[in-house]
DNA sequence: ATGTCCTGGATACCAGGA
């Protein structure tokens, strides 16, 4: 069972980057972000004629996520509890074969410090209370998306010292990336390829992706009952390469166990 | 500081977000 995550930077956009990738890779779960499309704007025919399900938030102009899934998902949230009037599309949710998957897309933060960064760390803060909850009710749990953090400074963005002050990069965040890790969510890209250099994010300037500058921004957690599960994890890195790409790679985690209904 | 890409609102570019 192939599960991603994808940062599509607006899905109506890059209909066919995101078509031709899932022809290509045939996940079976996919959680996108960025969709940058009302509600009613998401492309659900394409999607289904490719032969997925999917459960969507959209929002006018930014932010937006969707779960994309061969088998119909149940949906169970579509906003990160914790805040009364968090109109931002930055969350849903919904169980999968038994699994719960949460669709995340942290907010950026920039610019920092200011009351964009306050948000973000109070986004997290909620993120992590919510995950605990999730948790102790011993379901099995996947949280996928583009948490917009830079976990190590020493491996997970390419060496320069140009995002010393972006909110990507800061302590604040990292440190709650950290405190999940801690909690027994597992970076399962990193568990699979340590010490290696892996980049889910290439940024449009500065010939970044030829130049392979890129970070590791999108996330696969997986807490206790999937981590015997793993199998293997790894970053589409193709999709960036291609004719009106997103900015963001798709990242995957393949996990052991029947695709069941 | 720069660079890219895109949207939206006011135009016939520019601000803003990422």
């Amino acid at each position: 069972m192939k599960i991603a995550t994808f940062n599509i930077n607006n899905v109506n956009k890059r209909l066919a980057n995101l078509l031709a990738w899932l022809s290509s890779e045939h996940p079976d779960v996919v959680c996108l972000q960025e969709l940058k499309a009302e509600t009613r704007s998401f492309p659900l025919a394409a999607i289904e004629d490719a032969g997925y399900h999917a459960v969507w938030q959209g929002q006018r102009t930014w932010n937006g996520v969707a779960i994309l899934s061969r088998k119909p998902p149940v949906l169970t949230r579509r906003a990160l509890p914790g805040a009364k009037n968090d109109e931002q599309a930055r969350y849903i949710e919904a169980a999968v074969s038994g699994i719960i998957i949460g669709c995340i897309y942290l907010p950026n933060g920039n610019p920092q410090p200011g009351p964009k960064f306050d948000y973000k760390l109070s986004w997290f803060d909620r993120l992590i209370k919510h995950a605990r909850g999730m948790d102790k009710e011993g379901l099995p749990v996947v949280l996928a998306g583009d948490f917009n953090v830079v976990p190590d400074l020493s491996i997970d963005i390419y060496p320069t010292r140009s995002w010393d002050k972006d909110a990507l990069t800061q302590p604040q965040p990292r440190a709650r990336f950290a405190l999940l890790q801690q909690e027994g969510w597992l970076d399962s890209l990193r568990a699979k390829h340590p010490g290696e250099r892996l980049y889910t994010y290439w940024d449009y300037k500065r010939q970044r992706w030829e130049r392979n500058g890129g970070l590791r921004l999108d996330h696969l957690l997986l807490n206790g009952p999937l981590h015997k599960r793993l199998k293997a994890a790894g970053v589409d890195r193709w999709v960036r390469g291609e004719e009106g790409a997103s900015d963001h790679a798709p990242a995957w985690v393949e996990l052991r166990g029947k695709w069941k209904s």
